[in-house]
DNA sequence: CGTTCGCCAATACAGTGTATCGGCATGAGA
DNA sequence: TCTCATGCCGATACACTGTATTGGCGAACG
């Protein structure tokens, strides 16, 4: 027995904390997208073994929602944002960058309420950027569609993001790009508006997009919080 | 051995296609959601071996997709619509109702490129209800600003339905309900804006929520597609 | 009638989340 | 200091997942 196959000593157990066991999920998920993710792999990587886990969460969706409120942490703005437009629009900004260093969120994102502490923070500092504009129910309303617009719009980014890894095209070669189906499909003339919109349309800067639907939308949010203050 | 224990002969199988595998897919996610769709239940249920799917399917996701694709047949307009508005409103509306029929499909919703032949019907249908009103690339970007919000929307009203029902309480009684974590949260004082918004907001008709936020989207909308009439 | 081919079911495998149990190391009590 | 209790950690176990492989059987064909 040579010392390379004599086992290590079974290392005294480095002592566990949430913030570690969130922080290797993360990278794990960051390395490999969500499916990536099992409580064995993850305890592999705190070098201790899965059931110690449960020490700290109680349930596989827990530790997903601490992974989001993490991620939340990178979105809280550093400061007290200008306007009320500056602050939802940097919100939307910030959680849109997230998702893209972090394309996993994108799966997680609005898929159960953010009641994190960092979740909550993000919120609060949302809310207070709008306090006093509206009454309660007007900006709840805002804040509500200027969130949903950018969770959807992220959301298909980064979904589109991901059919054009696996098929190593633009969407512009989209046709081509996902197999004969589509192309089969576009050829049939079933769908003239389609074929000519994805014949004719210029497939822009993906961060343009998102900025102009989301002027779209302050825009609209513009109007009603204005006409409507208390 | 009677009867009762003697096994049933193997059933000459019946005849198999992805119709029948997806319906059966569908039913058993409409009745347990989506985790409760396992290649060998859905088998189960045509009375098939595991093995038999992959005659039809590739992998799972395929199925998913399917499955996906099975309800924008609901979502599908029956006529050609009105105008413009009347196509974006509707089409959000319809894929509303069908994610409350179907709750799992919040979970996919834009979670990849709806592919398939009627979510290929349902976008050619709603780029030819707005073809003509301005050039290609407003065209694109109107669908996707308006699919983002209620996409988005949609995420959130059926997450805040599900953590309703698992707490049993309205996201009035929030503080109350969703366990002490998020009550003390709100008791330390940190988060005053939220608190406010908590206890002052009226938590209304979810529809009307959506109905409105939908409004004002398709607002702004109207006001680029007016103003870039080609 | 004999052979080959294609399909279906069974088996197998690696991996998952989680419940349970056994042992060990530590701290309390005598 | 010795004994006992306690709490925690690792191993084991279980039911279940998606999918690859294999074996056998029925049907089609020479």
């Amino acid at each position: 027995m040579t010392v390379w196959d004599r086992p290590e000593p079974p290392a005294r157990p480095v002592p566990l904390d949430r913030e570690r066991i969130v922080a290797a999920a993360v990278a794990l998920a960051d390395e490999g997208g969500l499916e990536a993710v099992s409580l064995r792999k993850v305890a592999a990587r705190l070098e201790a073994g899965p059931m110690r886990l449960y020490g700290y969460i109680a349930v596989k969706e827990e530790l997903l929602d601490l992974m989001v409120d993490e991620v939340y942490a990178e979105i809280l703005p550093e400061e007290r944002a200008g306007d009320w437009r500056a602050a939802l629009g940097g919100l939307a900004h910030r959680t849109r960058r997230a998702a893209l260093r972090h394309p996993w969120l994108a799966d997680l994102l609005g898929g159960r309420p953010a009641l994190g502490p960092n979740g909550l923070a993000v919120t609060e500092a949302t809310l207070a950027a709008l306090d006093g504009l509206a009454d309660v129910d007007t900006v709840m309303r805002a804040v509500e569609t200027v969130s949903a617009y950018f969770t959807g719009a992220i959301r298909r980014e980064v979904a589109e993001l991901r059919a054009e890894r696996v098929s190593g095209l633009s969407k512009r070669e989209w046709q081509r790009a996902s197999g004969p189906h589509v192309t089969a499909m576009l050829a049939t003339g079933r769908f003239p508006a389609l074929a000519r919109a994805v014949h004719d349309g210029a497939d822009g800067d993906p961060e343009v997009s998102f900025t102009t639907g989301l002027d779209w939308v302050l825009d609209a949010v513009a109007t009603r919080l204005t006409r409507a203050s208390p």
